[in-house]
DNA sequence: CTTGTCATGTAAGAGGTTACATGATTCG
DNA sequence: CGAATCATGTAACCTCTTACATGACAAG
């Protein structure tokens, strides 16, 4: 899996610009890249080489210059063979148990603080990701089959339990430990 | 959060050479990284000029020459100040969710396939990592606090439980679509 | 006699990030 | 008048990965 693969099934939907890629890419929760020019534009390039897109130059009045890209039949196929590929395992990097790993040299209040940072910060992206899917935001298989909407709300609950089990997790560990009482506490 | 510190954290527990701490990354569930050499000795050369770990030669008859790596005051300091510092998210890239929204396309069959395919998968990661864990493998801080015990006996359940959730949301998935009869499938 | 362990190190490259550069237009 | 949007592109850099290189010894 690679972040061509991606644009390539973006593309699949509708031919869109790089611009409308990077912020379809940045904005999104499932399409987790940052959406850096770089990226994008340098694939893109790839991609129209590879013969799997191609290039429409649109020139607009009062805006600037852009390019459009339409996957091709040799992209969809690509896609289509890329979908049956074996798939890869979740990254789970989670930096801040690494953290916890060290963090017995603390004093009961720092603890608490760092426990209660990590808490709020995932409960905002737990939040934040909820509002955007209220906001039907990131559907963009609104228009597809049933079975594509069943896959399309599989995917997005998925994201969601992430976070939803990762603040389960944070907010059980504070409460063992307030009511836990380490006879070495610090 | 960077290798640097964690490397720092496991030197805090004891001194040792960059072959040991190469096993001990390579085979951790926690520590996340390759555990590939160049990181690790570039890392530990980063380190010793930064003062915050010393090295010592220790020639070996019948084996090679080795460099054991002690933490610093200056280290300790840093590594403690570093257990403070704000936490980061976790990293939640999950490939196979961006596979599965092109699925689509696939027949049923195709489908299963691929839906079985990732449920062994992530199955025997569950497996292979609860093992480790009843094994005792990676308890470290076995001779540590009654809350440093606490801490790591929480990472280790936060790490299987990402992956049993995994599991969980794939076996449901792979069952709403049996017993759901989608009209529009292929 | 080949494979694995101990032990260090280097080279090359993939993949990703932030920041810079340009320039017109639109909105507050 | 400054900031945001539209739109493309480049530069520099960081992190991490696989693979290569060396060499002795032990075990099957």
């Amino acid at each position: 899996m690679d972040i061509q693969h991606a644009i390539l099934g973006i593309l699949s939907w509708q031919p869109l610009s790089g611009y409308d890629l990077k912020k379809i890419i940045s904005e999104s929760d499932l399409f987790y890249w940052s959406g850096n020019n770089n990226q994008i534009y340098y694939s893109l390039v790839e991609l129209h080489k590879a013969e799997l897109i191609t290039q429409e130059i649109q020139h607009q009045e009062s805006l600037p210059t852009k390019k459009k890209y339409t996957i091709t039949e040799k992209g969809r196929a690509e896609l289509r063979k890329w979908t049956l590929a074996n798939p890869d395992l979740p990254e789970l990097r989670n930096n801040f148990l690494i953290q916890l790993a060290w963090a017995d040299q603390l004093s009961q209040p720092e603890m608490d603080d760092l426990l209660g940072r990590y808490e709020d910060e995932i409960e905002i992206q737990l939040r934040m990701r909820q509002a955007r899917q209220q906001a039907g935001y990131q559907n963009n298989a609104s228009d597809g089959t049933a079975r594509a909407k069943f896959f399309w709300k599989k995917i997005f609950e998925n994201i969601l339990a992430a976070y939803q089990h990762e603040l389960d997790w944070i907010r059980e560990v504070r409460r063992e430990l307030r009511d836990v009482n380490f006879p070495d506490e610090i």
